[in-house]
DNA sequence: CTGAAAGCGCTTACAG
DNA sequence: CTGAAAGCGCTTACAG
């Protein structure tokens, strides 16, 4: 039984097949410049001794490691929640790291402590690269790598100053498709459910739905949750206290949409008779509420996958845009 | 602006110290035979240069790398679907290796391609060990990284002999448990619905769907699916052709028993009045089905867990037991 | 096309 | 308690 120390090493190839390591190394590496013969010798050699090459070493020297870190600036609970969006992001970053032959680095902390070891994981150069998923509130990390040399991308518009890349969607365009829509039917008072405040995502859903409802001669009247299902059953009854008479709402996100109705449903209101509603997401089980519910769909798998695509750019030393903006749609069902 | 390749070394502050690289090897790893002075001039210079060490260099000495792979051999798809199971174990997995201070590398395939690419990379020691989460049939991988003497643990007691360790919950004790609820409350034809065949957890409760009714007197009934909600609808529907007067059903997995109560009530059948039905996995949306799920809780998160308990013991050197085989249990709801 | 040699940035016996 | 030196396992100019 072989040990756990006792793997070949390229010397031990380089001894069986007769070469030098330098030799060995153009072999595995795929180097043209080595004669046939010799190729096939060392892989011979190679294939008998079940070498391969330690990743340590290769990485000392090249200055790569083919991997790169997704963080999740969230506590695993809520990453791996019922909230199919963090999963929807992985799913993303994986496929096309898959295609480019590189390997993910999972870290979701929301703790200090946490933080930092992302911090010291990262500039430890672990990996070659870091993708930043939905931070809270002016989060100085990403910049600090950024300017350490480290290739990032984040998701998301940055709060304040930042020159690091992004990747977000156009939050403002759907949520204003949306409210237009409420409007064009003739729904008088449109209220909303807003997502966090400290995430752009949050800020941007309801500055959308201010800036349609400008136009015209309707109050706005605001509710704010946490993107959670409870979050939106709460905030619908805020709402429904604050004016009873409001028939919509646009919730600035599914899963918050889907506890307004459960609200609104308890409440005795018919959806969308009496209220109309209409999310942001498009996650599939929008499919299937009762009713199949009107919302702002947002590509989140692409999303994802953008993210990767940008950071391999960095990471070849390309050019990126400081900013990709994916399209989002209004999607219309029966809620609204 | 300091550049990418210009983070200092080691040398750099052993320089601005005035001290060895041993010393400042030393102090950055804690040793407590530095004389206090010395250690403060050198955490100062750490401080000053903002030095963080390499991790590719440290690796190749101490042939750590302090981050451990789990293999889901699924489909990204899959891993990430409505399905809560994989998200849990992640989650589980991750609980432990963040209180450990290691790293997490995830990696999903159900590619050969993709399954070539976990040996190597896991063969060239990028990590310190491997969880495998679920795997399919007769799984050669795991068996052979562990003799390599890579530490490795899997979840699910693996099918044909292996000598690796595992973590598995009581399929058998639960599903009897089950069986025997619906066989005490009267029902007299008792259908299942099995999982896939080629995984443990679909074989086991199978088998203790078997073995509980062979204690009676009545019949098997049984329709196979893959776990999903879809294949639960679709088996539901033949086991109402093989048998109209079915009176109960035990289904192997909660989302099979949704699926499986979206045909009932298609078919007009009343639950649990004229179908009783019983899941396996206790997912949270179980409570909430129409009716409430009488289902097996299975320990989920805590068999992410385990799974990573017993890895970081055996890379620490310890004895772990073959087998670690965690309790299942009965929920008694609505639906049965 | 091939090899000898330097070097990547650390850790750790070994001496003193 | 501290340092000089060897060595971890590779890659890559540089010569030839």
């Amino acid at each position: 039984m072989s040990q756990a120390h006792e793997r070949p090493t390229l010397e031990a190839v380089a001894r069986l097949a007769g070469v030098s390591r330098a030799t060995v190394s153009r072999v595995v590496n795929g180097s043209p410049k080595v004669a046939e013969p010799i190729r096939s010798a060392v892989r011979r050699a190679v294939e008998e001794l079940g070498y391969i090459p330690n990743a340590a070493a290769r990485s000392l020297v090249t200055q790569r490691t083919d991997s790169i870190a997704l963080v999740l600036p969230e506590s695993a609970s809520r990453v791996f929640s019922d909230d199919p969006f963090f999963p929807s992001i992985i799913h993303g970053v994986s496929q096309e790291l898959d295609a480019a032959d590189k390997q993910l680095v999972l870290m979701m902390t929301n703790t200090v402590g946490g933080y930092e070891r992302v911090e010291r994981y990262t500039t430890a150069r672990h990996v070659d690269g870091v993708l930043f998923a939905s931070t809270h509130g002016v989060d100085p990390l990403p910049g600090q790598l950024h300017r350490l040399g480290m290739p990032v991308v984040v998701s998301g518009r940055p709060l304040g100053r930042s020159a690091v890349p992004y990747v977000d969607v156009d939050h403002i365009g759907g949520v204003r498709a949306a409210v237009r829509h409420l409007l064009d039917s003739g729904r008088s008072r449109i209220a909303t459910i807003a997502g966090p405040q400290d995430m752009v995502a949050g800020i941007d859903r309801l500055a959308g739905y201010r800036a349609e409802l400008r136009g015209s001669d309707r109050r706005s009247i605001v509710a704010v949750g946490d993107f959670t299902r409870e979050s939106g059953a709460t905030a619908m009854r805020q709402l429904l206290e604050d004016d009873p008479q409001l028939d919509a709402v646009f919730v600035a996100s599914d899963l918050m949409a889907h506890g307004a109705i459960t609200t609104l449903r308890e409440l005795g209101r018919r959806i969308p008779e009496d209220v109309a509603v209409v999310g942001f997401d498009d996650f599939d089980i929008s499919r299937y509420t009762d009713p199949p519910l009107t919302t702002v769909r947002q590509p989140i798998l692409e999303l994802g996958r953008e993210l990767a695509r940008q950071l391999l750019r960095v990471i070849a030393g390309e050019e990126v845009p400081p900013a990709v903006v994916l399209p989002t749609e209004l999607v219309v069902r029966a809620s609204a």
